[in-house]
Parts: C-alpha cells; structure tokens; sequence
DNA sequence: AAAAACACTGCAAGCGGTTGCATGATATTT
DNA sequence: AAATATCATGCAACCGCTTGCAGTGTTTTT
C-alpha cells in the first residue's frame, strides 16, 4: 500500500541501510547519498513507517498523560498544552483515563499495552501509589501537581502548595479578615492537605487559631456547595480560603443563596486561577498556579526520561502568585 | 527484556502459530491448546506485543480524536466520554490538536504519521474540508458535532442545528417575549450558521422579524461580553438566543454590568448545556445537546468502519431538549 | 467402509524498518 | 609513500507477531 523504504532504496540505487540512515539523527551518511534519497523519496511520496521503527527501535514515541479528573476545567488547559508541546517535537500523545481507578496493577497493564514511552500523571488525587507502580513497571514517569514530599523517588513537577496555602492566608489577613476557615478539596488529595498545612502555618505565624477546616467531596462546584452550606450552619467566619475555584464558586453560591455579601460580610479566596474565575459573575480573588509552566516543564522531563531512564528523580517548583480581584473587601 | 510469543510457544510445547492463535478472536485452536498456552504465558507473565501486531497487521488500534477547541468545557466531557468509550474496547485514544490549523494537507500528512485506524472530528468549526482530506487519505473519519446537510460523503453524527434553533425560538416565544435577537458563535461555523438559521425559521413562522443577529468573533465568555456589549449598544431587545452557553453568560454578564435585570428585561437562552449553566449565577435555560450520545455513536461508527472502510456514508441525529431554568420570566 | 468435509497444527514468508559488523574508500599522520 | 585513522556503505540478522498453505487426524456423509 504505502511506499516502503526498499523502494525507496532501489530508486535511488542505494541499500536501504542508506536510506534509513537518511532518516537518522546522527547515522553516518554522505551528503551525496542524502541527496539521492531524498529526491526518490519525493518523487514516491515516502515517509517512514512509525510502527515499523518502533519494533525495530522499541520506541513509540508515545507520550501518555494520565488523568483522572475531567470535570476540572483547569484540565482543557493542560491537554492543550500537552499535545501542541507533544506535537512541536514530534511525539504522539496518548490520553488515559483513570477515572474511578483504584488498582495500581491494571493501570500498569493498560500502559504497558499502550506501549507508551512515557507518561506524565497530572493529577493531585490520583494516590501515589499509582505513579510509583508504573516507574516500578519501567514506564518513565513525572508526576506534574505531585507532592514535593513525596517519599517515592519520582520526578515531580508543580508547586509548592503548603507554601501557596501560606500565601492565601496571608493575602486574606492583609485583607483584614481575621475568622478563617478552609475548604479543601477531597482529603485523600496531598494538595487538599498541604494547601491545608499551609493555612495553618500562615494562621499561627499570625497568632490565630483557624475558625473552621473541612474537605469537600471532590473538585466540584457542587461539592463545594455542599461543605460551604454544612459550614454556614455551624459557624460564623468572615473569610475562606477554598482549595481550588470551582469549589470556591460552589461556595459563594452557597454564601450568596444565604444573602450574605461577598466580600462585605465574608471574603473568598480561591486557587487556580481558572479561565472562568475572572467572569463578572464572580470576580475570583485567587492564588494562580503556574500550569503552563509545569506542563510544558513536565513534557521536557518526561521526554529527556526517555533517553535516560535512570536519570535521577527532580523535583521542579514553579512560585504561585496572588491575582486579586473582587471577593476579598478592601483595607 | 519482554516476554515473547516465541518462548511462550517452547514452554507450552506448541508452535508461534498456536499461541498467536490462541490470542486471535475466532481463530482455529483446540481447546487443549489454548490451556497450555495460556498456562505458559501467565507462568512467563507474557502479553502479547501491539507494536508488532501492528506492523504485521496494520492495525494500531489507535483511535485519534481530532479537536480544535480547547476553552470550551463541553470538550471535557467530550474528552471523557471518548477515553473511556475506547479504553472498555481496548482501543487506544489519541489526541490530534488542530488549534490554528489552517492547512488540511499539513493534517493529513500528521495523521498518517500517527498512523491511527480512524479519527472522530469533534469540532463544528473546522472546516469541512479537512475531514474530507482525512478522508480522501484513506483515513476512516466521523464527523462529530458536524453539518447534516454536508455535502462531502461523510459519516456525521449529531444535531439537527437548524430545528434545534427554531426550537430555542420558539421556547422564547411561548415565554412572551417578541423582540429577539441571536448571538452566535464565529460565522464561519456550520453550527452557528444552522442555529442562526433556525432563529429566522421560527421568527417567519410566528410572522416575526429579527431584532438582531450577530456573531461572536469564538466559542468564549469573552466574545460573547463583546458581541452583546456591541448589541446593546445599538439595540434594544427584550430577548436573545445565543449559539453557545459560553457564549450566553459572557453576553449575560454583559447586561447585568449595565443594570439590565434578567430575565424580566432580557431574557436569555443558550446552547449546550454544558455544566456550569445550572451553576446559580446564571442559572441558564437552554438547549441540551445530547454530548453523550453523540460521542458514542461516533466511537461506534468510526470502530465499524475500521473493519469496513467503504461503509456507506451514514448521517446520526439525535433530539436536543430544553432545560429550562432561570433565565426566563415566566408567562 | 470409503469418501468427503472439517478442525487443528506447524512451517515459513512476510510486515517495514534498524544496526552490528565487515569492507572499501578517503583522509590524516608520520 | 606507507601506516593509520576516519568515514561511508552494504549485508544480513533481527524486532515480535500474523497468516496462507499444506499436512494430519477426526468426524460426518452416503
């Protein structure tokens, strides 16, 4: 059907180890015989086959990113800028859902049939547990919005979220609130955790103490909603600092549906920075994380993995910073 | 450094050909080959290699998702929908971003490098064009979310865009409002033209003329804001239909900055029904696009024509549904 | 009971590239 | 000019699986 590299090599006159040393990096060819290739090459419209290569070299160039959180919409983001980093370098890239997974093992098996080269786990709820049985697997690894902490030897890339959480709280007492509570995301997720961690650091070093701490559900606003409302019914705060924006807008939903005045009565501050958090409707004071540059720094990583499995585990952080806007009252 | 069929085939006292067979759906094995073969392979921990499947086949069981929008969070739901639908037939998801694509011969020639057995274009904004050239390259193509009255012969599953207008129209008109005017998303989309088309359709049939049509520059919040702010200015309406809910709350946030009460003073209705409408800052009625059934219909028909390239051109419609909600006064 | 049909099985030739090795041609040293 | 190093090329053996074909053993038909 397609032109193959032995046809390419006859045209040309040439043996066919010339030819796919032609499309070589670094192969040892005369610039004569690249000449000669490429023009039979033109003239039969060849262009080598991937799967072929891929038996012969065991490289697919197949990058997966693995995920498990399609409601966020922080995710649009990250798959556009992963498959146009995958593209620009001619790489493939492969999307896995793990959503509802809860076997390391199968995981591992579905990634060793997609014989991908490598992966990089974007996902702050999905247990480590998962990455470290594919790096165990052999499958090249780095864990992007991963846990610094972690004790596993993986590359992560992200933030430093207690930091980050630090800074929420800062941001609010600055602001003049001194009743915080916080809303995280699911406590199982180690960003919901150390955002947490980090508001409690910020509060202490301030001499308070927190006036609430719960996890919603999940990274919904929905979620959010509901742990805003059980929070109303319990106590009275005039801040909160939410462990991600959708939950946040969840929440302020909640507050507003009680009529209470955003940021008069009671002050929001969100994380993220997601596209919708500077619409009117809301006008989301929040803590912006840096995704297009763990994105694309996680896509280098993964990619230099390839070459160099063994290459030893790093960990990358990129600084959040404040974006303010209208949920927080004025000094 | 993997298992081979080979050394299954020794240990199980068997030839290649057995164990091959044993992994081929409806192949010639005796039941009591079979067991030794698969005794021996789960004693090796063998599973069979897809990269040389492939070659020998050229099947890569690659599925590619071709989109070119990456704000809109309808795709989200699209992205999960399509991974998972693969992922339970063993089929491997690809992702193809057309963002900024101009040149259907550049995708073409990107496609084939991906070698995938088929594409689903999830996209009413790209050009017809493209999918033909996939087509016309040899590659099996679903059009999803395309134009029913295309021309080309292109397997399309989706909306009757038109119908789906007029119903948005006639949806306003019941709840009373006479003077409408539409927003839809870029002109250039089949989408925007067709839902644009079915406004006129249902004004005609009530002897209604249009308040107001006009397009928005994208799919965005942002556009949407600008195109209704131009409206607004110019205008007065007491309702608009608008080709995309994204659209819709940009346009919505427009006309609440400028005092307007809705739905009292401006009735809003928009298209999709996409998560965040029934968040309760806006609140949106709408039309619901089935997203759901149109994605695995599409994975449907695209898997079929993998075994059947020449499969007759089929066109998939299914019914939208209002979702009426709070952005219209009742009558 | 012989003939015909059927179900398995193995052989071996692909699928379309890559790459170690040996050889010949060129360039560099001394 | 001989000796040595460097570069370019071709040969052929893979990479790991599929499949047409021919052969054997078993079952069904008549």
């Amino acid at each position: 059907m397609a032109v193959t590299l032995k046809e390419v090599a006859e045209r040309a006159g040439v043996s066919q180890s010339a030819v796919s040393r032609a499309y070589t990096e670094g192969a040892s060819v005369s610039s004569k015989t690249r000449k000669k290739v490429e023009k039979a090459a033109l003239e039969l419209g060849y262009s080598p086959s991937l799967i072929a290569r891929s038996l012969a070299t065991s490289r697919t160039s197949l990058i997966g990113l693995v995920a498990n959180n399609f409601q966020n919409p922080v995710f649009l983001e990250v798959f556009d800028l992963f498959t146009r980093a995958l593209q620009e370098r001619g790489l493939r890239p492969l999307l896995v859902n793990l959503s509802d997974e809860t076997d390391p093992q199968h995981s591992v098996r579905m990634l060793k049939q997609y014989s991908v080269d490598g992966v990089v786990v974007a996902s702050s709820t999905l247990p480590p547990v998962f990455a470290k049985a594919f790096k165990d697997a052999g499958v090249p690894v780095v864990h992007a919005f991963g846990r610094i902490s972690s004790d596993v030897d993986i590359h992560v890339v992200g933030i430093d979220n207690r930091r980050s959480g630090e800074m929420a709280v800062e941001t609010l007492l600055q602001h003049g609130y001194r009743s915080i509570a916080f809303l995280g995301g699911p406590e199982s997720s180690s960003s919901a955790q150390d955002r947490g961690a980090g508001f409690l650091d910020g509060l202490k070093k301030a001499g308070l103490v927190p006036a609430d701490m719960r996890y919603a559900d999940d990274y919904t606003y929905d979620a959010g909603k509901v742990v805003m409302n059980a929070l109303l019914d319990e106590k009275k705060v005039d801040a909160v600092f939410c462990g991600d924006d959708l939950i946040c807008m969840g929440a302020m939903d909640a507050a507003r549906g009680r009529g209470i005045n955003i940021p008069e009565e009671l002050g929001f501050i969100g994380f993220n920075d997601m596209k919708m958090s500077e619409w009117e409707a809301y006008g989301l004071t929040t803590v912006r994380q840096p995704t297009r540059d763990i994105i694309l720094s996680s896509v280098d990583l993964v990619v230099s993995m390839v070459n160099d499995h063994e290459r030893t585990p790093e960990k990358r952080l990129f600084p959040c910073t404040i974006v303010e806007r209208q949920t927080l009252k004025s000094v």
